[in-house]
DNA sequence: ATGTATACCGAACGTTCAGTATGTAAGAAT
DNA sequence: ATTCTTACATACTGAACGTTCGGTATACAT
């Protein structure tokens, strides 16, 4: 690695820092190429140089998070054992990881400022299946273990998915951490143990015994 | 009413319907004042004159949506008992009137492109805080009626709204219309019986009785 | 018949912003 | 010592788009 080397890559590097604090602050459109160039001090033809284009910038930064994001979970991961822990770790991991994250926001309009163009869509659509593969994957072997009713895994997983999405779309507005860590830690007990009332009389009588 | 106000009010119209189609086919941003005009052959100082401006323009569509959805809705509710009938209904009630609906996916990249602004933000919290009222009141009937177990039913709200919307926001884009109304079944079953096998073993020790 | 408010037109403006063409200096290669 | 390449700077282009505004036509009231 040279000297020149280096100092490019730091450069690259200081841009990229730059950019997402920006994203984060006043969004993907609002953040203008001279936005980023005011707070580097690099130039314009400087950041077309290094990155292709705004679009490419960001992307840059998604692949970066996303990176860190599966590196980390996938240490947690481990440190479960019940289908219940696991789901449980895997909200808050949501929560910590995503939810705070600074791009977040930025992400979301970056889709949907973009939601025309075939490829954007086809890989938002690749990053979804995946993870409800995920959970697919985390579910069948519950249920192999005999935690979990034997269902459609795959239907269970894109339920799982859109939850803990939608949990995700709503609690971006209102920033409480607290309140939302205690929402997802609710939601996944609903999610393994319904909501309905189990009467008493009901399971007596499917055992065939008398009610209360 | 003139004969001119009669004709202005269904100009007003034209320009309503014309722009719903396009934003709905091309999104928020990538329509142009100009097309409209184009689709209308109204002319754009008529635009201006009948709403204030573009955004005037799409928030009476919204505005005109949500009328409807809530009158649907309110004929819809009575038909059901049970609390199970009432959320597969809502359920479905979604899917045809929301995930099918033009202006879905314009509106989520109109909210993400002016999510800086807070009345904007404000409404979108609004409109939210009140579908988890609807959830809640719905949810708190059960539970009175020993339909539920007794539990936080704004909470249990904001689930099944975080459920719904994060389905929504998955089912936007696999357009494969009776797999998605499968899912929403699956998912409210989900939701009320949760995913756990009851060992038949935990429930006869939990009431002293021997297994099986 | 005439004045007036309403409905509508369309050219022009001002601004924003991603992207490009061109220049240059310093380090690397020969 | 020279040439070449890399890394960065500056100035500029061109297009898009929302909004404004001076003006016109038409229906209605008086």
């Amino acid at each position: 690695m040279n000297k020149k080397q280096l100092q490019s890559e730091q450069t690259k590097k200081r841009v990229a820092e730059a950019a997402r604090t920006l994203f984060a602050q006043k969004g993907y459109t609002a953040t203008s190429i001279e936005d980023i160039v005011a707070a580097t001090g690099s130039s314009k033809g400087n950041i077309y140089y290094h990155y292709q284009n705004k679009e490419g910038l960001f992307l840059y930064l998604l692949d970066e998070w996303d990176r860190e994001w599966k590196e980390q979970w996938a240490e947690k991961e481990q440190l479960y054992s019940t289908i219940e822990e696991k789901l449980v770790g895997f909200a808050e991991h949501l929560v910590v990881n995503d939810l705070n994250h600074p791009l977040t926001k930025a992400t979301d309009e970056f889709i949907y400022s973009e939601w025309k163009r075939s490829d954007v869509q086809e890989e938002v659509a690749n990053y979804l299946s995946n993870h409800v593969q995920m959970n697919q994957r985390m579910l069948q072997q519950a249920m192999d273990a005999g935690e979990l009713k034997t269902t459609d895994a795959w239907t269970l997983g894109f339920i799982l998915e859109g939850l803990l999405m939608g949990l995700g779309e709503m609690s971006k507005r209102s920033p409480n951490y607290d309140t939302t860590l205690n929402i997802y830690r609710q939601a996944i007990h609903v999610f393994l143990h319904g909501t309905v009332l189990h009467k008493p009389s009901d399971q007596a009588l499917a055992q065939g015994i008398g009610s209360q």
